[in-house]
DNA sequence: TTATTATATTAGCAAGTGGTGATTTATCTA
DNA sequence: TAGATAAATCACCACTTGCTAATATAATAA
């Protein structure tokens, strides 16, 4: 067996602790769907708003996130892909049920709130 | 679209915070190859007896991984499968070149800090 | 201009987490 | 039996993290 890298441990690890805290994971979840700004996210995780503002951060800063300024607004998505998977696994795990039916039901249409 | 029900954003959280430190998830990529003993582990990871101790001790309680007693050894094993596909799922996006169905365009390129 | 709204930043504190070293428990062997 | 070995537990301390409240910044509206 080959041993796992020190270095992609800890990419790994910073990795799982940027996603863990429950309002990050639950900023991500709903971010699965499509862009989100901050008024909209404040309304969809309970998180004040300077509390997710400050999650916010940190996940653009990790590269996580990437904002988009629109008028008085600014819109958040998943830049990376990674994330987007990893999030997507962990749904897959702990709400199946909602992601068999994501696969068979037709396309939401409230979601995508972009242009 | 569904929101997630914030019971499931705990768990999945806490499963996270779980997997999420470098020793423990360190110690779960060496259990996904299958059973080893706390003294293998230490050697596996680095980490001393007590400190090693205390990580499996707190995966052992949360249902990450089962133990078994073997005369003086103490054997360790992954006890959920969900935590082994995780732990699988990540290795894939960060150690693509060790698994077997590597994932050509996931990129471990996570961590690209703004200005 | 002034006021209002949306978001970000800062400071300070409380709570959680992780590490070390000492001790304890359990098992094995001479 | 005594001593050695493997692992777990405990006490303590340092460090990190997250939250709140206050303030700052930036865009818009009146």
């Amino acid at each position: 067996m080959q041993s796992i890298p020190q270095e992609k441990i800890s990419a790994a690890s910073e990795g799982l602790r940027a996603i863990a805290h429950e309002v990050r994971l639950s900023v991500l979840c709903h971010l699965l769907n499509g862009t989100m700004c901050v008024a909209e996210l404040m309304e969809a995780t309970g998180a004040s708003q300077s509390n997710l503002s400050q999650h916010l951060t940190k996940m653009r800063l990790l590269g996580i996130v990437k904002n988009e300024k629109r008028g008085q607004q600014v819109y958040y998505h998943i830049a990376n892909p990674a994330f987007a998977e990893l999030v997507q696994a962990l749904k897959s795990i702990y709400c199946p049920e909602m992601c068999e039916q994501a696969l068979v039901d037709a396309e939401p249409t409230i979601l995508l709130k972009e242009h």
